[in-house]
DNA sequence: TGACATCAGGAA
DNA sequence: TCCTGATGTCAG
């Protein structure tokens, strides 16, 4: 039997399958999924096996045989591998790179090189026998090392030369002359904790029995006995001997008897182990939730893949929907996943899905230490749980038997993964649910424009208006021979919409108030507060009831400038200015991590009126204070959440209603639930709206829907102020009015006029390398290239934009030059671009130039 | 990617 | 002639 074998080396030249034999003792462990160690080359390497027959194409004699199986049971499922193979293809990367983003960190592979004394080698004597029959005379420093060894067994080598650094180049000797020999190990980062665990005997009875034989002076030894015979089952040892009040070396003496039994038993790191949670019952459903909920119940048990697109405005019930088509999907006896940006995946969150399923839910996010992350993980792949709520990489929990994933929050651009693999969830999801045949739903308030456009397919009325430009399969047949080769789809399947247009109980959705900031300027209020907001925060503390306020972080500006030049401290090794950090007092790069002290005076013309701009939430905050003496701020941003648990504790604290404000970026916009919020405030709600992203009108809207939505969700009504510079644009208008309708016909509009996505689909390429001129002269040839490959695909509308200097146009000493492909149409045309780059290989390697590809990229930088 | 072979050029 | 660094090639 041979497997193919993918081997964990990320480059161009190996990104394809390699043959190995698979030796007559590791058949049965090996099958498709598995991780395996693979002699290559000189090297020992960690691959994945993706797929298992019983020939070779290539020439058997030079087949080599697998040297380990990692695992007692394969990481991966077929179809994940499946599902990587697609990732590689449609995202353009490495097929390594997609593997390895499947599974946990800490399955990730750490090579080390060990030595050990070579058999027969140096047994002791000073002259050692050579293949070529001389002999050579050992050092006393060489005798001393292989001595060393020797009494260790097997020594990590980086260890051992530091060891012996002294003895300048004998350990290679050793090594070169064969008295020591190298074995490569392959570990893993992490392993599953074991704890030692004390098992009673089959029949407990006996415990009395050999109680009474114990002498009475082994008393603690007695109390063992009697102990475990009252509760004879496995007790971990620590605990054992807390509840008795023994030491180890009582319980260990009985162990030698063989009247019980330590052992190591595996123990599942859980992060929710302290807390229990309140069981909770499905809530009557509202009648638009009823109906919504039918259709996808409906769908989950029809067994066929369908997508459907939920529209349900702030408050309507979205979760509860999700809570009951699980439940209906476990009815079914099968799984289901859950995946929500990883900012709201709060405690409240994970505490209605623990509440509803209880032990059945793993939870998979990215502040769970690396041990949680894979005792999480595990539980999902020993099928100890059925549900798996988690961030974007959960759509990759090893589920067999998937009925249903639940993207919540589908507009989040955090779904996208910014490094290699590029992947954006929504689509893998759509691509995973292909191959079980299982249904998606896609949730939010504010649904993309992405999938909003594939809602619309196949309507004629709505295709007029939007152009639906469909490129017939055909076209596809003729794009170049790597374009799609996989059997999974998911860029062409029509999602159907659902919608839930009203708050559950019938209430209200908030007013919202625009506050034109240029107005307060010209009336002369400089503070970052409005005369309207200012007055309805006081009226809130008076009421004592609870405010949040947002500020968007992004576009914010935390610089350093000198006010009297204009000079602004930038990053020598980036273009990008550096930013402040109050707590360290430091002016630092986000990008490359370059820091330096506080400035007192200007470097360019040294004046001492220097303005440090801090972090926006923290101006807030003292203004807040200053305005407002007394009052109780809670901040939450990206300093004061840092630690482990901190996210948690403060939303505990407002919820407590131990302070009047919440003030916060992002984070405080999603999911979270306050009865006693009844203001909401938007600080600056048009930073986004500046920045030069085509996006930035949808960022805007979705996030003012979303922070609109804290307000007022339970008994106490609420409203909500918006402050900004733009108050007639139409995101924050339609936003205003709770009219997504409005500001998708809008935006859809602009969009198509402008050729952008959903209408044109990009690919964002990057290239950077340290030398101006090389740089440009690679991204023109590139360009050049791709516009020859474009023009031979007729059928598709292929331009190519660029090449032209990054947004960023240099990071980490680096310059950056871009390229953009735009082309219409739904067709994955990743194979143009991997034809076009391998123009391009040796350039890569020579001279170090890297380049990046983005599929369907969110941010332009 | 990294281990190794091969080659060119400088120092001894 | 040896050593060093750069460049190239290959992996089952």
């Amino acid at each position: 039997m041979y497997a193919k074998v993918i081997v964990d080396v990320p480059a161009k030249q190996t990104n394809h399958a390699f043959d190995y034999f698979v030796p007559e003792p590791m058949r049965d462990w090996v099958a498709v999924g598995s991780r395996v160690g693979v002699p290559f080359g000189p090297r020992k390497l960690q691959g994945f096996v993706v797929e298992l027959d019983t020939q070779v194409d290539y020439d058997p004699s030079k087949v080599k045989p697998l040297t380990e199986v990692m695992d007692l049971y394969p990481p991966l499922t077929p179809d994940l591998v499946e599902l990587a193979h697609w990732i590689s293809q449609t995202y353009v990367c490495h097929e390594v790179t997609a593997l390895q983003a499947m599974i946990p960190g800490a399955l990730k592979a750490k090579y080390e090189r060990h030595v050990k004394v070579a058999d027969g080698g140096a047994e002791g004597v000073e002259i050692e026998m050579q293949a070529d029959g001389q002999h050579k005379m050992l050092l006393p420093e060489q005798l001393e090392i292989i001595e060393y060894v020797r009494g260790k067994g097997t020594v990590e080598i980086g260890a051992l030369l530091h060891k012996f650094a002294a003895a300048g180049g004998a350990v290679k000797q050793l090594i070169v002359e064969g008295m020591l020999h190298e074995v490569q190990m392959i570990k893993d980062r992490m392993s599953a904790k074991k704890v030692l665990t004390v098992i009673p005997p089959e029949q407990p009875d006996m415990l009395w029995e050999w109680a009474e034989q114990l002498p009475a002076r082994a008393a603690k030894q007695k109390q063992v006995l009697s102990y475990l015979a009252q509760h004879p089952v496995p007790i971990k040892l620590s605990e054992l001997l807390h509840e008795v009040g023994v030491s180890a070396t009582t319980v260990k003496s009985l162990a030698e008897k063989g009247w019980l039994s330590i052992a190591e038993v595996e123990v599942f790191r859980d992060p929710y182990a302290e807390r229990t949670f309140r069981r909770t019952e499905p809530l009557p459903l509202m009648p638009a939730q009823q109906a919504v909920f039918a259709r996808i119940e409906q769908a989950v048990t029809g067994n066929t893949r369908q997508v459907f697109l939920l529209h349900g405005v702030t408050g309507s019930g979205k979760t509860e929907v999700y809570l009951q088509s699980i439940q209906t999907c476990l009815d079914e006896g099968r799984e289901a996943i859950v995946l929500v940006p990883e900012i709201s995946l709060t405690p409240q969150m994970v505490e209605r899905f623990k509440g509803r399923f209880g032990d059945q839910v793993a939870v998979l996010h990215s502040r769970l230490s690396h041990g949680e992350r894979y005792d999480e993980w595990r539980k999902i792949m020993l099928k100890q749980v059925s549900v798996v709520i988690g961030a974007r990489s959960a759509i990759f929990a090893p589920f067999t038997r998937i009925g249903l994933i639940i993207i919540d929050e589908e507009h989040e651009s955090s779904y996208k993964q910014e490094e290699s693999p590029k992947y954006h969830a929504r689509d893998v999801a759509i691509a995973r649910a292909g191959q079980h045949q299982s249904v998606v739903v896609l949730g939010s308030a504010t649904p993309s424009l992405e999938s909003m456009k594939r809602t619309l397919r196949g309507k004629a009325s709505t295709q007029q208006l939007f152009d639906m430009n469909h490129i017939q399969t055909a076209a596809a047949a003729r794009l170049p021979d790597t374009a799609v080769r996989s059997s999974i789809d998911s860029l062409n399947v029509p999602f159907e919409l659902l919608s839930m247009p009203t708050r559950v109980e019938g209430r209200p959705l908030p007013p919202v108030h625009i506050v034109d900031m240029r107005e307060e300027l010209r009336t002369g209020n400089r503070s970052m507060f409005s005369r309207p907001l200012y007055k309805a925060i006081e009226e809130r503390l008076h009421k004592k009831e609870q405010t949040v306020l947002l500020l968007n972080r992004r576009g914010y500006s935390t610089f350093v400038m000198c006010r009297t030049c204009g000079y602004v401290a930038e990053c020598p090794h980036c273009d990008i200015s550096l930013t402040y950090h109050q707590s360290s007092h430091a002016i630092r790069c986000h990008y490359c991590g370059y820091a330096e002290r506080q400035l007192t005076t200007c470097p360019s013309c040294s004046s001492e009126h220097i303005r440090h701009f801090g972090t926006g939430t923290q101006r807030v905050e003292e203004e807040l204070n200053k305005l407002f003496p007394g009052i109780r701020v809670i901040r939450m941003d990206v300093d004061t959440t840092r630690e482990k648990g901190a996210h948690e504790k403060w939303l505990t604290m407002f919820r407590n209603r131990q302070a009047d404000v919440l003030l916060g970026t992002q984070m405080v916009a999603k999911g979270l639930d306050f009865p006693h919020v009844t203001l909401v405030g938007a600080i600056a709600a048009d930073t986004v709206l500046n920045l030069p992203d085509f996006r930035a009108a949808e960022r805007t809207f979705q996030l003012l829907t979303q922070v609109a939505g804290r307000a007022g969700r339970h008994d106490l009504p609420g409203e909500v102020y918006v402050q900004t510079y733009a108050p007639e644009h139409y995101s924050i208008l339609t936003a205003s009015k709770h009219d997504y309708h409005g500001f998708m016909e809008k935006e859809m509009t602009l969009r198509q006029l402008h050729e952008y996505p959903p209408f044109y689909r990009l690919i964002l390429l990057t290239l950077s390398h340290e030398q101006l001129p090389l740089l440009m002269r690679t991204a023109e040839a590139l360009a050049a290239r791709l516009k020859e490959l474009a023009a031979e695909v007729p059928t598709i509308p292929i331009e190519i934009l660029g090449p032209v200097a990054s947004p960023i146009a240099r990071i980490k000493d680096r310059y950056r030059f871009q390229c953009m492909i735009k082309y219409r149409g739904d067709t994955a045309i990743s194979g143009l671009v991997q034809q076009a780059l391998t123009l391009l290989q040796d350039v890569e390697r020579q001279h170090k130039l890297t380049i990046s590809v983005d599929v369907d990229p969110q941010m332009l930088m």
